[in-house]
DNA sequence: CTGAAAGCGCTAACAG
DNA sequence: CTGTTAGCGCTTTCAG
């Protein structure tokens, strides 16, 4: 690739100096129509662009902001990155995205980031092994969790209420008169996992009802067929449910088809309630009732707590609100 | 946040050079054992990591790769990306992610990028529109294009034969026995979407059968409601196709929808067969017959291109396979 | 309103 | 094997 031009090259051909060439790349400082006139052209003919390493080394600034993503592939982070996105852009910043997946210490390529000065801030979509030591460093560090709900102690974060929304999707079930409320759940190392597992078991003992452990499936991954398995495991009960909560939508297709493999139909039969709202979600047939998190939202909020973070301020953690959108699997 | 330690106060704690500190970080020279043993621990003692601006400025390479995306929330994209990293990261280069839609000029972006030296090269997935000057542009400068297949004057580009795929998704229906076939097609100015449709005219044509033009249904987006409604227009034909190649899986899943609602059964009244074999359509029932395209691999070789552009070398284009993936639909 | 000059933090000759 | 030194390209006082 060849040359690029320099500073120095603009401000010999307009006859300035290269300050002056730097007050003009940036409207930093009042410049003489005239003169800001000659840089311009002079600009424009050497086809100057600025070197972003050399901007960045001045003003110890890089304009570049990192969102760590458990898995690119998952819609449902996409769509906080499109959230991410649209708030940073404006604000004259770039996204620097890392997968976690694959990584062996995801949140330790986040770190470096930072005090690399790589990256200006961090927003953190991935699970956060509860570390004392480690939410306290995060605290003082330009970094904000999204779509993780997070103690006290640690840095900013963007979440629905889990708990709630699962009390919501169970009580919807009740007030349809189920009285026998399966649950799949995943790995409860996630905290929206465990959170919404609770929601479930209030909302049966609020109901009255007494918590049957056996109702109770813990799916090996968040695919199809572990949702599948776990269905299954619900289906062999002397006394199976007459509805299922699961706390994904993957988990909750994955339970249909396994449900209609086994000559139940969906929701005459067996109700079920899903999470997330994916987009597949609303194709599917039947189509999912679900509780749908405001996504781009999610995104868009941590963004802007980030940005408030890098000017300076102390912006406080935010709950956003969560909808259960009945559809025709329950 | 507090100052960084920088690379002379290693050095002083050290009671070396800044040069041999560096030599250490990076191991780019001999260095005695002893000393490097007090480095590092200078290291350790002060926490230092090395500042990202100052090494790419001297060094004139950011280690950035920017990956410029049609559309984060399109899985499609999402696992392309995922082919990108996993050969980008091994190689000490990081992902700029920018989000196409949203964007006036997209690749005025990724250009500025490369022109700002704030990325070391581009990966484009986005559309590009036909300028000849910009393809010409493009072939020198670190630039690969992906998916999309470009003319020859272009840069490098990965993609899969688009036009062929097209030929096998309708010789497969052909085979089939079906004499009569439809076609949803999208935007045209898409590469990928005309060479899809010169495929079903040229399958169409090699099987002697003659086309007709109220057979092809232009989708107004990729948007499910989109390919219900081109199908829409294919039922209201006086003599319907008895098949359907949709050139993407959301509006193959669109027709089908409404190929149901319109009390069709699929595939024993109308057969479909889709495109790109997204996660979705393996759970969709019916499960759909789609072409498969390699969409980690495509990433990963866009890498290696590009990488291997950044050594010096002129890497040619590659085509990848594809496959048709016959399920229940077709 | 403009210029000179001092860094920002690092790498890479070059000398020793 | 190690230190000195000259930049890399830019922003930002500080004078004028």
């Amino acid at each position: 690739m060849k040359n690029l031009p320099s500073i120095d090259e603009v401000a010999r051909l307009a006859g300035v100096s290269i300050a002056t060439v730097s007050r003009v790349m940036n409207n930093s400082k009042p410049v003489n129509p005239e003169t800001r006139k000659r840089v311009e052209r002079a600009i424009a003919a050497t086809g100057y662009r600025g070197n972003a390493a050399g901007r960045s080394l001045a003003m110890a600034q890089s304009h570049l902001l990192m969102v760590l993503v458990p898995d690119f592939a998952n819609p449902f982070y996409a769509q906080i990155v499109q959230g991410v996105e649209s708030v940073i852009r404006p604000a004259g910043y770039k996204l620097l995205l890392t997968d976690a997946a694959g990584d062996e210490a995801p949140h330790t390529t986040a770190l470096d980031a930072i005090y690399n000065r790589l990256a200006d801030g961090v927003i953190n979509l991935a699970h956060l092994n509860d570390d004392g030591t480690l939410l306290g460093e995060l605290r003082n560090l330009p970094w904000v969790n999204c779509s993780e709900y997070l103690p006290k102690a640690g840095p900013p974060y963007v979440s629905i209420d889990h708990r709630q929304a699962a009390i919501d999707a169970v009580q919807f079930l009740l007030n349809r008169g189920h009285r026998r409320i399966g649950l799949i759940t995943a790995d409860e190392t996630y905290r929206w996992a465990q959170l919404r597992h609770e929601g479930y078991e209030m909302a049966i003992e609020r109901a009255g009802l007494k918590p049957d452990a056996q109702l109770v499936r813990l799916a090996a991954s968040l695919d199809y067929d572990a949702g599948a398995q776990a269905a299954g495991g619900l289906l062999a009960l002397l006394e199976p449910p007459t509805a299922v909560f699961a706390v994904s939508d993957t988990l909750a297709i994955g339970a249909i088809k396994a449900f209609r493999r086994a000559g139940r139909r969906v929701p005459e039969d067996i109700a079920v309630v899903g999470f997330d709202d994916l987009p597949l979600s609303a194709v599917f047939e039947p189509a999912l009732t679900t509780v749908s998190q405001p996504m781009r939202e999610l995104g868009a909020t941590a963004a802007e707590i980030l940005l408030a973070r890098l000017s300076g301020q102390r912006p406080a953690s935010r709950t956003l609100g969560h909808q259960l959108v009945v559809r025709d699997s329950a």
